[in-house]
DNA sequence: TCATTATGATTGAACGTTCATTCAGTCTTA
DNA sequence: TAAGACTGAATGAACGTTCAATCATAATGA
């Protein structure tokens, strides 16, 4: 039972997040998530109390996948070149694959539900990413800069390079952009 | 006459973009944009046709003000590497001062007012910003990797900067995070 | 110089639509 | 049979847009 619960719960995120992906953050009509995620209006009230707390368990939501994925990537005892680079191009190709989940990202970071609290929290994903920076600070391989700048421009060109990778999809096509280079820049903008 | 129109026009634009700054693109209707304004809602409908075209016509009006900067910024007798760094740091400085203009710069970015057509639209700001590029492979100084890459990159980190600037103003406080080596990091990651 | 008129900008209440949210009634499951 | 999940029409608030009425300014004529 409570499993089915979380199926239905999941249904109705993965629906707001398909809707936004298309239409918005504005064209997302509680009616639409609804219709689109298989159940009445009414029920989405049964799993989250607001609209607004719909869209803050969508942060936490995606904000979970990130965290699965970095972990699932990372191999502590390979090369830390090696670790970075199988990092970046996993969270990149989560975002390609699950543009969805980036859009969201996007508009969420740039709206007001981004509170200064929500910034400031810490959370297994933020957690283990500045971990990650730092053990690369550690051992000499990144710029001694703190970790803050670092997860800046990686997570930002990571962004940057989806953002454009969808927005810019014909510009990017006719004139046979590489984007595959994009991570070698970071790479020479972070390393020591 | 004429200028005193232009003049009303440019208070709306002010004013919707204060309000998306302060409320975001969602908390921002075209009655308070008036009242911020000073006139009334009908009169907004004497400059632009609907709110669309106000938000469409928000995002060339802080187009413009981007080339403007970079235009008076610019030496081209100067040094390759100088030129950059006045062409970031001005660039920066820009959204620095107002961040309401990068705020909805992005706001604008993820919505789907930012439509396949805008976004291969050639205008000035994108014109300059290529052919300054442009000019830094052909003098050996950028990679040679095609001007798409460079604009992501340059353009992606100042964005990411003044996001971080302003959302995590507390953090950033906390932390002491030296924001100036943002642009070493950039040429780094573009330089030859 | 001063009334008169014409032009068009400005106003803001009113309209119609959209949307989040509710809740009385129905259905499912244990 | 009880508990609670589910439904979807109804509600009321918010918002974009309209338009009849008002006001400001310039042009005209005496």
């Amino acid at each position: 039972m409570e499993e089915q619960l979380a199926e239905k719960k999941k249904m109705v995120m993965e629906s707001a997040l398909q809707i936004i992906h298309e239409h918005g953050f504005h064209g997302c009509p509680m009616s639409m998530v609804a219709k689109n995620a298989g159940v009445a209006a009414g029920t989405i009230y049964t799993y989250f109390q607001s609209k607004d707390e719909l869209i803050n368990g969508l942060f936490y939501y995606v904000k979970n996948t990130l965290y699965t994925i970095a972990l699932k990537a990372d191999n502590p005892q390979a090369d830390y070149k090696e670790r970075f680079f199988n990092f970046w191009n996993a969270v990149n190709s989560h975002y390609t694959e699950r543009p969805e989940l980036h859009k969201f990202f996007e508009q969420f970071r740039t709206s007001p539900y981004n509170t200064a609290e929500k910034q400031t929290e810490e959370d297994d994903w933020h957690d283990w990413l500045h971990n990650f920076i730092q053990e690369g600070i550690d051992k000499g391989c990144l710029k001694n800069i703190g970790t803050d700048l670092h997860a800046l421009m990686i997570m930002g060109s990571i962004g940057s390079l989806n953002m454009a990778r969808t927005s810019f999809k014909h510009k990017i096509a006719q004139r046979h952009v590489d984007l595959t280079k994009v991570v070698d820049m970071v790479w020479d903008a972070i390393k020591k």
